[in-house]
DNA sequence: TTGTAGGCGTTATCAT
DNA sequence: ATGATAACGCCTACAA
């Protein structure tokens, strides 16, 4: 049960004033070391918690960052802010923050506009951006301190990400070191910045190998298992050798694709992706992919989150924190 | 940007005094429903946007409900928390609560007892049980309202749960009446509760159907691939028709393991599950499955922990929100 | 119907 | 080095 203690409780069992028990805790001020270590003692013997709501309330704090987690996430990109999420908690409760989950809706973000205007939070982490993000310039209007994971055009975000371009280069690197010559690239959406990211990835590895990349065999619309399939049939027709995909959902539709026109991975067409996942590798065959760790872009995002919190002024990062994970599509 | 608008400004900018500001806001106590209707409009025009933390700190509530997501979900398991997450949300959005999240640890919960003991939340919703969880006997300890998504033998906790003995009676009477007689069950773990429920369920649909379940066809403790295989060929050279398997996880090795033994679904043995997802409805040949509305449980859940915030004492809550979707598999 | 004053638990300011 | 006192923004007896 949790005492209702306080810290005048604390003032008057010590004989001293509140003011002095404050200090003791907070280390701000000047007072001694004996007082000190006898109030410390004191709340340490009676398990004593300051009750963080006044103290917020005095310091115009919560002592809570909102993370906003958009409510259209597919099942693929679900492991993804799950491992963030773990990432931005080890930061916060390091930093005797909490999390505040705000579930974007497809209306708008509501959710996320209770929170700021209640001031239930002292800044925000946007686990996904879009190319003109309405969520972002609702924030940026709000004053208050923010960073998105994910790239934009807008500078005066703070932003953190995966130095997604250089990811794709090597990986598109490595295939092309195999003697690869034709590679086709697919995505799914041409509208995200993500896939143009790439896409420059994939074609700076080219021009790093003396090559050209076919335009022909760059495909950014494979929303579909559909569209997976004729882009298939398209690509091999066009004599292409290997296949990337730029993520592990695109890459398993593509090998059920194979599987389904009884083409052969990795004999008859190799295949990579850009982003790793369980998937990809309990698949038969496992397939190459870039493997990102998810959890310290969480945890960037919420150090930096922080500096901004605390009055300093950290500018976005780009972190190289892939590896490429061979496997036997690519064989 | 926030304005940073108070009670006292509304009332010195129309004459009347703080409480009277408050009372039109709460509507609690007597007042004029001119003044009323005064005070709402200016508040309307201005924007203004009540200090929840300051009404915390009056009111010793926080507006906040902590969610405990523990750390250990598996990639098929997210998929329920989300879904949960966003039946949760809707509930506290709409009452005017947010949700505050602790990732449990390996180590420990001292994310929520961090939570709990600064006094963030009025209540808690634990999103897993197990059999002699620590985390409930911490809630319960803390005299917090809390409510946990799962069943416990422990009648003292307020449980929201799915009626699974019901649902997997009725898929298992399905297939019992397509004329199979015997029926292999496979779980991924004895010491869940849930793992007891299900079989129970099972069993039940042989004893409606006059029947008796072969012990010798249950196996629990299929916790990875290889244990996964071994079972089907136990299970086959016991003459097993038709496999249920826990859930999708389990399913999905299970169709594994048969395309690796040459075993055909539905023809050679019919294939069912407990727990319908995406990946079963997409695998080659599609699953049958039982559906469960886990957005309803998350609805649930929030719902009965605000009234046992409110002080009132809702009991346990076991939903038929389920429903069998045939497939392939067991044609 | 409305206003006054005190309290919620903490921090910050200014004395001492 | 320590204390008294006033914020912080809101709620709520109790008074008027």
């Amino acid at each position: 049960m949790p005492d209702k203690m306080t810290i005048d409780d604390i003032a008057e069992a010590l004989g001293v004033s509140k003011t002095t028990v404050s200090r003791a805790i907070s280390g701000k001020g000047r007072i001694s070391a004996a007082t000190t270590a006898r109030i410390r003692d004191y709340i340490e013997q009676h398990n004593y918690k300051p009750n963080v709501v006044a103290r917020g309330l005095a310091q115009q704090r919560t002592y809570n960052i909102g993370v906003v987690c958009p409510m259209d996430y597919e099942i693929f990109d679900l492991p993804f802010f799950h491992r963030c999420l773990h990432g931005i908690s080890e930061v916060t409760a390091a930093a005797g923050y909490d999390i505040l989950l705000s579930m974007l809706e497809a209306q708008g973000h509501r959710n996320l506009q209770r929170i700021v205007e209640h001031r239930k939070v002292d800044g925000v982490v946007l686990t996904r951006t879009l190319l003109h993000d309405p969520v972002a310039e609702y924030l940026k209007r709000s004053g208050l301190p923010f960073v998105v994971i994910g790239s934009s055009p807008d500078p005066e975000l703070v932003q953190i990400d995966n130095d997604h371009r250089n990811a794709c280069c090597e990986l598109t690197s490595i295939l092309l070191g195999k003697g690869m010559r034709k590679l086709a690239l697919v995505g799914k959406d041409d509208h995200q910045i993500i896939t143009e990211t790439r896409r420059k990835g994939f074609e700076a590895a080219f021009v790093r190998a003396g090559l050209t990349a076919d335009p022909a065999l760059i495909y950014l619309r494979a929303d579909n298992e559909h569209a997976v399939l004729t882009i298939l049939e398209d690509a091999l027709a066009r004599g292409a050798e290997g296949i990337v995909c730029m993520d592990e959902r695109i890459a398993t539709m593509m090998l059920a694709a194979c599987r389904e026109k009884g083409v052969r991975v990795p004999e008859d067409v190799r295949l990579a992706s850009f982003y790793n996942s369980q998937a990809l590798d309990h698949s038969s065959p496992a397939i190459t992919a870039v493997d990102v760790d998810d959890r310290k872009i969480g945890f960037t995002a919420a150090r930096t989150l922080l500096e901004l919190i605390e009055g300093r002024e950290p500018g976005s990062q780009f972190l190289k924190n892939y590896k490429i994970i061979l496997r036997e599509s690519t064989m």
